[in-house]
DNA sequence: GAAGATCGTTTTAGGCTTCAAATAATTTTC
DNA sequence: GAAAATTATTTGAAGCCTAAAACGATCTTC
């Protein structure tokens, strides 16, 4: 049920890059300390979906976008939304209708178009999974203050900006 | 050869969490940031090591750890320094065998390890990967200034020590 | 209304990841 | 020195992800 810990479980290990980013550029090391956050933060949020709820992060993410469109979402616009591709949506609906907290059904209107929504069991516990991840997430940044995390907000939509900018020109190598 | 684009290739989709972030505390929106970063510029270096290298991501981990041992690792120590399982290194290391990039050998001492080596022209092969990574993100992080840089650095920093504390407290649900 | 183009979805092949089980080789213990 | 325990690696099953091909249904164009 889960790409990291399928049936038993020991934690994932996170991943810290650190150890090599010794005497390296600032930017590199930079790069390094930021993945080393996210993958630390994604590890454990996945390891207490898997715990406490048997669903991936992938799922959840599934859910999540359900759960903000009532009346059910096609698997394209799934897909645009999740920014992965359709075959990995087909996979990723399959396991949560083969669990039943979704349901697919082909529209009336188009006979190509699957509709997929919540059941009722589906919604339940997506709102429990949404208020614990949420409680997670607050709690792993408890040490900052509420300057800190503005000011870090501040400082990544610069980053992303800047990385969102330098993407499109394609460097020779 | 690539986990994202097998064949041939449009580019990955990067993912941006953040469409979801309005209303939500201030936590999860840092945190839907800071992953919307960090795929942001992970998406952008794997197309470019599958576009220029023709290697994945995790292909250029397990070189660059051999880069920096020239007598080689065996399979166990590149899966503890790369912090991930070993079966996993097996399957990489297989790929980058398979071409050539690096070469498996039973130890003489020990029959039961292989030491793994980068062969000449993998050694070559990662040299340049290196740099053009190093320019990579240079480039990708050119708007930020250096003191933003040193700035971002001192807050991840602590958002990772936050980030580690809590970790060990096993939240109730 | 039929031919061809397009659209929505699934399938396929390949790579990454986990955990657990299997295998092989070495070390420890008696 | 043989049995048992440990260690190093690979294999297998399951899930995630991509791109591309295959299908089926709808739309467009004549």
């Amino acid at each position: 049920m889960d790409d990291r810990s399928p049936i038993a479980g020991i934690e994932p290990a996170p991943v810290d890059h650190e150890v090599t980013a010794s005497g390296r550029k600032p930017e590199l090391r930079l790069w390094l300390r930021l993945l080393t956050c996210a993958n630390l933060i994604e590890a454990e949020i996945r390891a207490n979906l898997r715990r406490h709820f048997d669903v991936t992060l992938p799922q959840f993410d599934l859910l999540a976008q359900l759960d903000k469109a009532p009346d059910g979402l096609s698997m394209g616009e799934l897909s645009r939304r999740m920014m992965v591709t359709n075959g990995n949506v087909t996979g990723i609906a399959d396991r949560l209708e083969s669990v039943g907290l979704v349901r697919r059904a082909r529209s009336r209107g188009d006979r190509r178009t699957q509709t997929v929504t919540l059941t009722r069991s589906g919604r339940d516990a997506f709102h429990r999974m949404a208020q614990a991840h949420e409680g997670w997430i607050a709690g792993l940044f408890s040490e900052l203050d509420r300057d800190e995390v503005a000011n870090l907000m501040k400082s990544l939509a610069r980053a992303k900006q800047s990385v969102r900018t330098a993407r499109g020109e394609r460097p020779a190598a």
